[in-house]
DNA sequence: GTCTATATACCGATAGAC
DNA sequence: GTCTATCGGTATATAGAC
């Protein structure tokens, strides 16, 4: 893996850490966020994520006026994680495709957990109904914004010539489906080895095969 | 579209309507179908799927013992439809790349209903933990299955000299993944223009981009 | 600040009517 | 064959103790 994109991963946690608050209300927001991504919003019970963050069911309403409040809560943090993944990768001083070479090392990367959790969540959010409708609104405001951001990046690659000239969007679109979609296969299958790299996820955007020394 | 998708598609759907019975059974396991699909298990409310469609509630419990029995005898439906569709794909009289050409569009297109939930069941299947044993051993078995045919295709497609030659299973694994997050993407935003279409999904499997005038 | 005990409501499943 | 009525279990949220 290349060292920005570890650099990367430092930065998307280390900004999920410090957006997620302190004391114990962020330990029933981390505790929560892991069991939610499990089970889903409907088959969490309060007392799972009492228990998971070492509480008694009552505790939590010390913090928290529901269960949806809390998922709530998460979704908020979670609609913002993807954007400023994006942006970030935007800073790195690379050519357009290392950029995006980058976000997706890191987004594919064991070590990305709360990426990970949080494209769980923002998929219940999304595609299910038995969701809070304030978690819906907000996930649904934040979804097109990291595919603005990464469009800014491929407008780039493709001045540079080094992205193929069809339409941005769709390219960011295809971009995150693809990456949906895999950090779910990993998810299921928790296989290490037999994985899709960077290199092969990034060829349906590249114009040239660049060099295929992998 | 090509005239071979559109076949496929029938095919796909077909098949489904050959597998899942006929009577009130029916009517319960396409409409319970839809409510799991879109609320996912813990959230349904057998209330839901009887009044979808069309019966009380208690009627349900003539037919099945309980819930999950509905939800692991879908399980079960959408388990096969996978696997039959890559191998009807496989029975075109195409070159190997054109057949996952085809079977792309047929994956990706608004008419097939049925795989589009199938997918999303399989996907509560592999990724919830508030799923019935039996549901879960069932979806595990099965995935391969389809990943298994396709690299057959796919190393006929090396073969011939159209499709990279990574490894097959690799590229199988990246293929559905692709799809998987495509139809999530279709299922969040409903929006058929902004959408990537075969052509650019199979690109990162494309030895030559072919012929690039889309 | 944290836990225990409880009320209130809801849902899955059953039994029995028509 | 289909519906209505109901029982029992379970989970959320509250209230009050320590």
């Amino acid at each position: 893996m290349r060292k920005e994109s570890r650099l990367l991963i430092k930065e998307i946690e280390d900004n999920f850490n410090s957006s997620v608050g302190d004391g114990s209300k962020r330990k029933i927001i981390e505790n929560a966020l892991k069991v939610f991504s499990k089970k889903g919003l409907a088959a969490t019970r309060i007392s799972d994520i009492a228990l998971q963050a070492g509480f008694s069911q009552g505790f939590i309403y010390n913090h928290f006026k529901s269960k949806d409040d809390i998922f709530i809560e998460i979704v908020r943090l979670a609609s913002s994680g993807g954007e400023y993944a994006v942006k970030q990768a935007d800073k790195l001083n690379l050519c357009a495709a290392d950029k995006i070479f980058c976000l997706t090392e890191a987004m594919l990367s064991e070590d990305s957990l709360s990426m990970e959790h949080f494209r769980l969540i923002l998929l219940q959010a999304t595609t299910g109904e038995a969701i809070p409708e304030q978690a819906i609104r907000i996930a649904k405001e934040s979804a097109p914004k990291p595919i603005q951001a990464l469009m800014k990046i491929i407008q780039e690659g493709q001045v540079q010539g080094d992205i193929i000239n069809d339409d941005p969007i769709i390219l960011a679109i295809a971009y995150f489906s693809f990456i949906q979609g895999l950090v779910i296969t990993k998810l299921q299958t928790r296989n290490k080895e037999l994985f899709p790299d960077a290199e092969m996820v990034l060829r349906f955007m590249r114009k040239k095969p660049a060099d295929e020394s992998i």
